[in-house]
DNA sequence: CTGTTAGCGCATTCAT
DNA sequence: ATGAATGCGCTAACAG
């Protein structure tokens, strides 16, 4: 019985007899041998993963992408390797470069600050897949699925607009945040439409944490006692701010009206239930999984356009006119 | 140059000349070269990885023992490899099966189901660290955390009780998680201590989500309209349980206190902010880290005893005698 | 301080 | 259908 009739058996290479393929199965079983993915690796150049680059293991945002990554990769023989970069380039260039030394064999990134040109450096290399920014790569075998922030905020605003609201607040994200940015020129670009000046101090800087949306929906109603709505450029900070108002003795949605942003799991069930965007991260996730495995095996997938949905929910209410 | 003395610069196996270390490095800038980690590994027959299964990788209860366990292998020359079990007990198998051919070097495991034998049995191999569960190893490169969560649940009602409430409604966990279990467990034991019954109708059947939190807290308020808290199993059918009372028109904490479990990141920031107790999940992922580490490099940690700790907040109040 | 040699465990030729 | 031989890229032991 040499080694290479029980690799053989191992993997299906060839035809084996029945009985000796029993014989090894029987073997294996008794001596719990477990064959060694560096060893086969080595020679075969495959690893059978799929690197993937997120931010903050624990962050629900990503944790949905995340769970979508596991369940677009489900069955197709690769299993992911996850390292966060914590939104630190240096972080962000390590985990890239522990992934490539661990030979995965594609790369899933979401968000992050990679330099675009690394990033479409790096697709030279092997398909890589991009969540929540748009790359231009040269090559088909990588693709970038972002979502229109800057839109989303728009309509958001202009919900609020429609409402009949006029002084509305912004509590922003980190301006060296891109989804930040997009966001805030939304929420100007809504008010510029309709003819309403862009204030800046009514707009106060958070850092995308709950606590920065309390401190912020503090100073704006200080600022600004006639404002009737906030936008809040991400759930986690309208937390915040739910909470701030709350302890002002403001009632959502009667005294004021407040959205988030990313439609957080626990959204659905702050009271009252708040009015967000629904960015469809596992979808994506799962897609951007499938893509890349579809690149590796040679087959193709169809194109895919994530969809932002407005969740309207009890946290806006019609201006009031006194 | 040989390739031996490459591979002493990138090791720091050995002295060697600075010009020539300087030559290689400005050689592999150059050629992009990535160290294979699978020779690296085949050779050493050391991964340099510990393997962590956990159950959902969105789950924001284990998210913040994987944050801690990434900041307890920080610096470490580790890394973790984490893969989900999704409570399935082939899940973890197979994860588990997964993350040996991987050749993990240690274990990190956050809950789930695996037969303790079967635990204990995977000791033998490498050291393992358990959380959440209290499995006795015959080995000290093993060890679990567990918490005391009767013991919690039991500090929680006594807490409501110290208050005056006398109908305590409790929406359950799933009553094959062991958790769900002695936080009832607990539950009832803080009743009968006071001499009051317990009584079924009062405990209301919970899947641990949102979902089943506001249809329990539903049934038990129209079962007992006497009822004047509630302690939910965990924050998030916690947060169910408030929009329930927020959508009948009860107030928290005048009309109703709520307690939850698991103090989640939210749960500070919900409206009132919940009472709920904390387990210590970042801290302990940490320690687990360190513990398998110092198996790994011969060390000692000191122990370490997790404390839950209360978090009383606003969604209390003293019961009302009307 | 540095080059040479051997071998880690496996999949894959090439023989048989 | 199966065994023997080769080499994947690297580190460790041994010379020098």
């Amino acid at each position: 019985m040499s080694p290479s009739t029980v690799s053989r058996i191992l993997n299906g290479t060839a035809q084996v007899k029945a009985t000796k393929a029993a014989q090894v199965r029987a073997a294996i079983d008794r001596l719990g041998y477990k064959p060694n993915a560096f060893a086969r690796g080595l020679v075969t150049g495959a690893s059978g993963s799929v690197g993937v680059l997120t931010q903050d293991i624990a962050s629900p945002f990503y944790g949905d992408a995340l769970s979508g990554i596991e369940s677009g990769l489900m069955g197709s023989g690769y299993s992911p390797m996850i390292i966060s970069g914590h939104w630190r380039t240096d972080d962000e260039e390590h985990a890239v470069e522990l992934l490539l030394s661990r030979r995965v064999e594609a790369l899933i990134v979401l968000g992050g600050q990679l330099p675009e040109d690394e990033l479409r450096g790096l697709a030279g290399g092997l398909p890589i897949a991009v969540l929540g920014r748009r790359v231009e790569f040269d090559s088909p075998t990588s693709t970038s699925l972002a979502l229109d922030n800057r839109r989303a905020a728009y309509d958001l605003v202009t919900y609020l607009l429609d409402r009949g609201h006029r002084r509305i607040g912004h509590v922003a994200g980190p301006p060296d945040h891109v989804d930040a940015r997009d966001r805030l020129a939304g929420y100007r670009q809504a008010l510029e439409d309709r003819g309403l000046p862009f204030l800046p101090d009514l707009v106060a800087q958070g850092d995308f944490h709950e606590p920065s949306g309390l401190i912020g929906t503090q100073q704006l109603v200080a600022r600004h006692p006639d404002m009737t709505a906030i936008f809040s450029a991400n759930d986690q900070m309208a937390y915040g701010a739910r909470l701030a108002l709350y302890r002002m003795g403001l009632r959502v949605p009667e005294d004021m009206s407040l959205v988030g942003f990313d439609d957080l799991p626990g959204s659905a069930y702050t009271t009252p239930p708040l009015t967000s965007v629904r960015q469809p991260m596992a979808e994506m996730g799962h897609w951007l999984a499938r893509f890349v495995v579809a690149q590796l095996t040679g087959q193709t997938v169809e194109p895919f356009q994530p969809q932002l949905k407005l969740h309207l929910r009890e946290s806006v209410a019609p201006r009031r006119f006194p």
